[in-house]
DNA sequence: CTGCAGTTGTGAACACGTTCAAATAATTCT
DNA sequence: AGAATTATTTGAACGTGTTCACAACTGCAG
């Protein structure tokens, strides 16, 4: 009553036999073919109670995003605990449950990149709406890459990498054709020995100055100020 | 008569009104803003008549994208010509050409990834439907690294890469709010510089099997395959 | 039970991109 | 020239995502 600022709770079920039906539909016929009236007749609601629980269509499949991301950190908290890893095999982990949790969606993906050079969006891949879920998913390169005993500009630098290969390699999955994208698997594994061995090299001293350059690049670009404040995209932040 | 195989000509200026009117609007208002019947009612046509010179909204910002590439080749090979320039030179004269010629077009190109993730799309820009406009573009970096003296494998990775490269500095371009978008300028100073180092680097023997990694991923991806038949993504392909 | 306020649900209506049958203009054929 | 064929142009109509004024329901205070 007084304040409105915590989320609406939007009790019933109807919202997630909204949910549902959307996702349903969507992985049957891809995206645009899931009209809002389908899904509504689907779900058994009128076309108007969509959008009483979602804001837009869209909207829809980025919550299913977000349940991707949590599932993700979940499925990767499970396997760095239940076993003692190296890095590789860490990265490996994340990489693969990744595209095991995706695996069927392709889909349903489509809408990933979409928005992805529209910044004021709210659904832009890139853009500050989707900052939380961005953070999530790089958090996860940061534990992986944790106790690496690294450099403190690559300790900073390398998990923005790592998710933007990672995105990058969620591009290629959405055009891997191959049998159960078996291509992007192997690409995976490919990127990930390559890029193991290259950090090892990276340790040299004589590399130094490469890796000043990277680092103040990326500073350079702005992409280290997001997590705390998003420098580049959006100003208005309230103090916590 | 006998040929309809030949791209019909649809002569008379309407066409250009067309185009004209489309790219002001949307220069002016945005994409999504500007709507066919505006387009339309400005070109002083009727709406359909912008359906008969073109299949679709989306594909008269591709001719806009189509002129863009025309436009950065000639220049680029001007400028290749008027001077002699270094390699680090080359790379920036591509990279900064192409800024140039986008520079106040930025509302036209949020268009560029909306459907890179959907490989069936005939606009997406990682599809088979705009590979020569991607092909014409990935010689430029060929080019530009002409008569570099390059191992063969980087000399056939690189140019791709290149292309990358510069595909995420447009996203970039697209988010940066910095006055003249001058942040992404130095961005690709910044990376080109780098990019320069580590090609020098990467000619010592030590890093052989690393680039024999890159090449091999890059191989085994099915990138290399596109210019001559594109192998990952469509079959169908008529024997010249 | 009655009112009443908030929540939930409805479907007509809007603007959009796109399609299409039909109308008109231009060109070619006889 | 007139006829026939083709190229161009028109605007109504379709299906879409989305909005909105309203109806129905729910829980609770009187």
């Amino acid at each position: 009553m007084f304040n409105s600022q915590i989320p609406r709770k939007h009790s019933s079920e109807t919202r997630s036999q909204i949910l549902d039906a959307a996702l349903a539909l969507c992985r049957e016929r891809g995206l645009e073919a899931a009209t809002m009236r389908d899904i509504a007749k689907q779900a058994g609601v009128a076309l108007g109670a969509a959008y009483y629980y979602f804001p837009s269509k869209e909207a829809i499949v980025q919550e299913y995003y977000d349940a991707v991301g949590d599932e993700h950190s979940s499925r990767v908290q499970s396997a760095f605990q239940s076993a003692n890893l190296d890095l590789e095999a860490r990265l490996r982990a994340v990489f693969h449950l990744k595209l095991e949790i995706l695996h069927g969606d392709r889909r349903l993906l489509g809408a990933l990149f979409r928005y992805a050079g529209e910044p004021e969006h709210p659904l832009s891949a890139f853009g500050p709406a989707t900052r939380s879920n961005r953070q999530k998913s790089i958090a996860l390169f940061r534990r992986a890459l944790a106790g690496e005993k690294l450099p403190e500009d690559l300790a900073e630098g390398l998990p923005l990498l790592l998710w933007a290969l990672h995105m990058l390699l969620l591009l290629y999955f959405l055009h891997d054709d191959s049998p159960e994208q078996s291509r992007t698997h192997r690409l995976a594994d490919s990127a990930i020995s390559l890029f193991v061995r290259m950090l090892a090299l990276a340790r040299l001293p004589l590399l130094k100055p490469f890796r000043g350059g990277l680092f103040s690049l990326l500073r350079d670009a702005g992409l280290f100020s997001e997590p705390t404040s998003p420098a580049h995209v959006v100003p208005q932040e309230e103090p916590s």
